[in-house]
DNA sequence: CTGTGTTAGTATAACGTTATACTAAATCGT
DNA sequence: ACGATTTAGTATAACGTTATACTAACACAG
């Protein structure tokens, strides 16, 4: 009642094993329609499923895509591995997902552990800035397209990577409070440990000094995290909008670092008593599902999440089968402003 | 620059590939220290890393855990997947994670696929009320556990299940809406095929029968969606709110089947005009982070997920060791009624 | 100096698959 | 009727690991 190999099959059909294999992978063509049933019907009869394993050490690789992504928990990350499963499974690869919260060695352990699985490709949903971590598996023959992570001064190996400007992500969310007469606009994110985060952090100091309001260095809310991606995200967003709303001179205007975040911001101006948008504007980063049906829907900075996934995924199989001859380098997606009813005109003058 | 043996660590540390294996496989007791160390030198000179199909081929099992769920699009699913990896870990397991989109016909696929890879055991996050398209896998020798599947009426195969009781979900959230003085009550669900689904619905109109009320089933609202557990879930709740208060006798109170349908039906009913909880209270079914979030905070009935994930692990693993000697059955937990802000008083009477 | 025991390993045979190179039988052109 | 070609398969040798059973070398008691 357990183990069902291809010589049982073989037995069955009174055929040799390397004929159920050809049958098995699709070269059949020179086999006798009668020969070919029979197989087939040995095949059902025993219920076989190949072993993947002996496959796998037999071929080398495995049809398998690795994902690592800072925490599942996370709704933009939830519909990120979603949609780079159906773009997997469209490809003909499965996914093997991983948690890393960011970290390093985590990220490692489990990018060796897929290596060993005969896993040659892996996306990353995040990217931290130093990826000296990976490089000795990289060297090794391991593909990365990482969502994010244009190079980097200083990096010493090339990676493909694809992903919105996030200069101009958060230059649109400034600009867009710039024009609606906001001047002390504050900063909300997590640890800027990512090459994203860093680049919207740029962006709004851009766009502020474009418009010739120099940038207070009080209004940029940076928490510290154990957990990221996670709950984690609310929370920090929520401990931010506290400390930034309760000081002497408060921001009317706040951009979280992403959807998760500005909606702890509502619940921390909330806390404290004020409405948005009236006491204070709020913009998001993401526009994830639940951002329209929030109250009030969240102006956020839409990132066009099905064609960075499929690119993604199309990218790293092209590597994988060696059929993409384009040089390693970033793909470049352009973000969008999404204006709901989170953001109004500035009163307090 | 491809492929590290354990024949080339043996080479290099001028041993068998045996005790090469003995090393990685923690039975070196009996080696010298200096031999010990040779290996272990050479391991990580070449930067060696066990071909895990290998193992598996060999050993017979990957210590790896199938999760299926509906769509970890949907953050109950991604907190969920969340925290069975955490305990998967801990068990020294790692975890493959596949969306069903509650097809059985997809079930089936990836169980297979996980057992071709040596996965010996799958957790179910969330479950058919049929599952005869597993009977074959489990006569094989899969192990099973399912979250909110008691044994049902008429099935073949019993199996492991976890959960909590899912009529008292809905009765708890119904004794509450009807003590508020709510007589006309809604319930909002997606497609009613699994059992959880068929035990909230059971709860729903017991407590209403039991309170004398005489459940309407024009009140009873189930969404046909093609793709499941998605985005739809926020939109199928908002399109039952639609037709449910636009009726001309329409229910003071909604019951959505999770919190993903209730912020649909917020939604829903700000699209009709209508004040959550003034003109409609909505309770919902997870607790997920959003929901002490939203505006208004959420009535819901919460699930102890943590305890669910770690008790399913545990089950899992001890089948999977055979250290489980339980019975194959159900373990009940309680729901708990979380009560905020989303519901009131009744007052058009 | 024999026999017993211990130490520190090693040889071997799988695990289930597949790609390559082979062959036996049938068909075909002339 | 003969060699050449095609058809329809098959034998074989890996892929990288591990568990079992083995052994060589040495120590030591009597």
């Amino acid at each position: 009642m357990d183990k069902v190999t291809i010589a049982d099959v073989a037995r069955v059909a009174r055929v040799s094993p390397s004929s159920v294999s050809n049958v098995l992978n699709g070269r059949s063509e020179r086999m006798k329609p009668s020969t070919l049933e029979r197989i087939q019907q040995a095949i059902d009869q025993l219920g076989y499923t190949p072993n993947l394993a002996a496959r796998q050490l037999k071929t080398g690789h495995a049809p398998i895509i690795g994902l690592i992504v800072p925490s599942v928990a996370n709704p933009f990350y939830g519909i990120f591995a979603r949609r780079i499963e159906e773009a997997a499974l469209a490809n003909g690869y499965q996914v093997l997902l991983g948690n890393s919260d960011r970290n390093p060695d985590r990220e490692r352990q489990y990018a060796e552990e897929l290596w060993g699985y005969g896993v040659r490709g892996i996306i990353f949903g995040s990217s931290l800035v130093q990826f000296t971590h990976l490089e000795s598996l990289i060297a090794k023959g391991l593909h990365v397209v990482a969502f994010d992570r244009p190079t980097q001064q200083g990096d010493r190996v090339i990676i493909d990577s694809i992903g919105v400007d996030n200069v101009q992500v958060t230059r649109l969310a400034t600009k867009h409070l710039l024009a609606l007469g906001h001047r002390r606009i504050g900063f909300i994110s997590g640890p800027i440990r990512t090459v994203n985060r860093l680049d919207r952090l740029e962006g709004f100091r851009a766009a502020l000094q474009e418009a010739g309001v120099e940038p207070d260095p009080q209004l940029v809310w940076e928490g510290v995290a154990s957990n990221f991606g996670d709950a984690a995200a609310v929370d920090l967003g929520r401990q931010g909008a506290h400390d930034l709303l309760s000081k002497t001179h408060p921001p009317t205007a706040i951009i979280a670092i992403n959807d998760m975040y500005a909606f702890g911001v509502y619940a921390g101006a909330r806390d404290l008593g004020l409405n948005v948008p009236e006491d204070v504007s709020v913009v998001g980063v993401d526009d994830i599902v639940l951002a329209e049906v929030v109250q009030p829907p969240l102006t956020t900075v839409h990132q066009p999440i099905t064609d960075i996934t499929r690119l993604a995924v199309e990218r790293l199989v092209g590597r994988l089968q060696e059929t993409c001859t384009e040089p390693l380098g970033h793909q470049v997606l352009s973000p969008k402003l999404i204006v709901r009813a989170s953001t109004a005109r500035c009163l307090q003058n």
